[in-house]
DNA sequence: CGGCTTTGACCGGCGC
DNA sequence: GCGCCGGTCAAAGCCG
């Protein structure tokens, strides 16, 4: 193993990748981290010491509540020695975890109607990790696919450590999430005695402070900065095998010291201090605002006197006050975003459209209550709004038609209808003005359930499938979908009725999920982890090409690599 | 026969 | 008021 490449890789990747190619700051403090590719998988590895990461949204999954094959169970978890838990509207893929000797795990697969797998990501953990953060997943997994393109591009050295918190890899699948609940933290929590605060961001300001946007430009240690830690960390061990167990985590972060700018905001913020990070990553979220190029969201906010020009005849599209009632949001699309692969439109902004003009007044009104739980992938795009959706993979809007809440959720489907884990009956169909792609209208089976919706292809393009949700379900999945795999809730507890009313949309708890709080979840398809045919229609996520390029180009220059 | 789609009729809101 | 249009109804049909 060529350890002089291996640190550079590790350096560029894990720190010098976020934050160049997606403006993500980030520093490589005490400790080892490091970067490896087992077979065709990227690992991504904190070492001892390490007490924050923010790497891995589909993390989220091993402390959900919701019941999926091969849930961890809280119990099983090696949270006890988080002593904080960041959410920041993270979604783990839909998927199945597991837990593996010694680590936490969670696999995601993606799973197309012929069953065959296409793609995979892995992510394991252990205890020694007293804090982490769950980036947004659309910033994580582009990320990380294209940490696992390079790597694998340049035939990264495998190696397998077994000792810590890490991630591996393939490429991220899917854009059906599952939210964290406040449930879900709840519980970790109550399992994690070190865990003193949980920070789940409601709304854009909660990430004032508390992620290092607006802190000033990440001063990237050098290379030669980065081996000369690598000597002091190599001094008499090897930075790999010496990364394992950390049994010491501290219990008195207090006693710990601080180390780097948003270390220090944490602690300022928490009022007292926490231990050193291993990591530092911050939330893509506020970057978004400023750069919507960089990070992506299949987002979209609609607003009042949205013109037609942009969504075809939608008469009356108001923001919503995007009220809390969390719940799984399921969009396909949305939120995960990730990768499959593929071409540039995978690229997902995450468009705040301005007012058309009319109806101003309530325009405004609405506008003010979106600002309360603005989304910190909301980009305020004015002009060119036309331009942007063309640029737009994946997206979801909110709106207000007859009085009824909508949800506006566009993705990428070969299917006409795509299944969002609700069962649907046909009512009719219409070909409207402006798109020459028939609207099929659904309702919801479910007795009782008034939750309707339309569907139809994308005027501008027939690949995306437009579906717009009203209503709101008061029921869960049909069980055929949840049992689909037979397998009861490992977590050992049935849901709570919070959690279950959160995931029918009921719940008025805030939620850590960003999508959540933007979206009426229940209104949206069922995000169901238990579902493994669902992912077909989830294609749109963010093509790691661009960040490649990035990451290429960076390591290009400072390197003078040349893949 | 249940569950679903198809499809023309129907209806209500809105703009002219 | 009239006609357009999006949305809905419901009878008929399809299918396992
Ligand atoms: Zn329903």
């Amino acid at each position: 193993m060529n350890l002089h490449w291996y640190l550079r890789m590790l350096y560029e990747i894990v720190i010098g990748v976020p934050s160049s190619a997606f403006s993500i700051k980030a520093s490589r403090l005490d400790g080892l981290t490091s970067v490896l590719v087992v077979g065709t998988m990227l690992e991504t590895f904190c070492g001892p010491g390490a007490n924050e990461l923010s790497m891995e949204s589909a993390f989220s999954m091993s402390f959900c509540s919701f019941p999926f094959p091969k849930a961890i169970t809280f119990d099983e978890r090696e949270t006890l020695s988080f002593h904080r838990i960041i959410t920041s509207g993270a979604k783990g893929i839909a998927g199945e975890g597991e837990v593996q000797n010694l680590r936490i795990s969670t696999d995601v697969k993606r799973v197309f109607k012929n069953e065959k797998v296409e793609t995979q990501a892995h992510n394991g953990g252990r205890g020694s990790c007293s804090v982490f953060y769950v980036m947004h997943i659309s910033s994580s997994s582009a990320v990380t696919d294209a940490l696992a393109t390079l790597a694998l591009t340049n035939n990264a050295p495998t190696q397998i450590e077994d000792g810590n918190f890490g991630c591996r890899i393939t490429s991220h699948t899917g854009m059906l999430d599952y939210s964290m609940t406040l449930e879900d933290i709840s519980q970790a929590i109550s399992l994690a005695p070190n865990c003193l605060e949980v920070f789940s961001p409601t709304k854009m300001s909660d990430y004032d402070g508390n992620f290092m946007d607006d802190l000033p430009p990440l001063s990237s240690p050098s290379i030669k900065g980065v081996l000369e830690i690598l000597d002091q960390n190599n001094n008499g061990r090897n930075p790999i095998s010496e990364t394992f167990p950390q049994t010491n985590v501290s219990t008195n972060p207090q006693s710990e010291q601080t180390s780097g700018g948003l270390h220090n905001r944490v602690a300022a913020r928490l009022g007292f201090d926490i231990q050193p990070l291993e990591i530092e990553s911050v939330s893509p979220f506020a970057n978004s605002l400023r750069n919507p190029n960089l990070v992506t969201s299949p987002i979209l906010i609609v607003s009042p006197g949205f013109s037609s020009d942009d969504i075809p005849k939608e008469k009356s599209f108001y923001i919503t006050s995007h009220e809390s009632n969390a719940g799984p949001i399921g969009a396909p699309l949305v939120h995960s975003c990730d990768s499959e692969v593929v071409a540039e439109t995978n690229v997902m902004n995450l468009v705040s459209l301005e007012n058309g003009g009319k109806d101003n007044d309530k325009d405004r009104e609405y506008n003010q209550e979106e600002d309360k739980v603005e989304d910190p992938n909301v980009v305020v795009e004015p002009p060119s709004r036309k331009k942007r959706k063309m640029a737009v993979s994946n997206m979801m809007g909110v709106a207000r038609q007859n009085g009824t809440q909508m949800v506006m959720i566009q993705v990428e489907s070969e299917e006409d209808h795509p299944d969002d884990g609700f069962r649907w009956r046909k009512y009719g169909q219409k070909v409207v003005t402006g798109n020459a792609n028939p609207r099929s209208y659904y309702r919801c089976t479910y007795n009782g359930c008034k939750v309707r919706k339309h569907v139809e292809r994308s005027a501008d393009n027939v690949k995306f499938v437009v579906a717009t949700y009203g209503g709101i379900h008061e029921h869960v999945p049909p069980p055929e979908r949840i049992s689909k795999f037979g397998t009861k809730n490992q977590s050992g507890s049935s849901m709570s009725q919070d959690s279950i009313n959160q995931t029918l949309g009921l719940g008025r708890a805030l939620h850590s999920s960003s999508a959540s709080q933007l979206f009426p979840s229940a209104l949206a398809p069922q995000l169901d982890m238990n579902r493994n045919d669902v992912l077909k229609t989830d294609r749109v996520i963010p093509d790691g090409t661009e960040v490649f390029k990035g990451i290429w180009e960076r390591l290009s220059h400072n390197f003078g690599f040349n893949f």
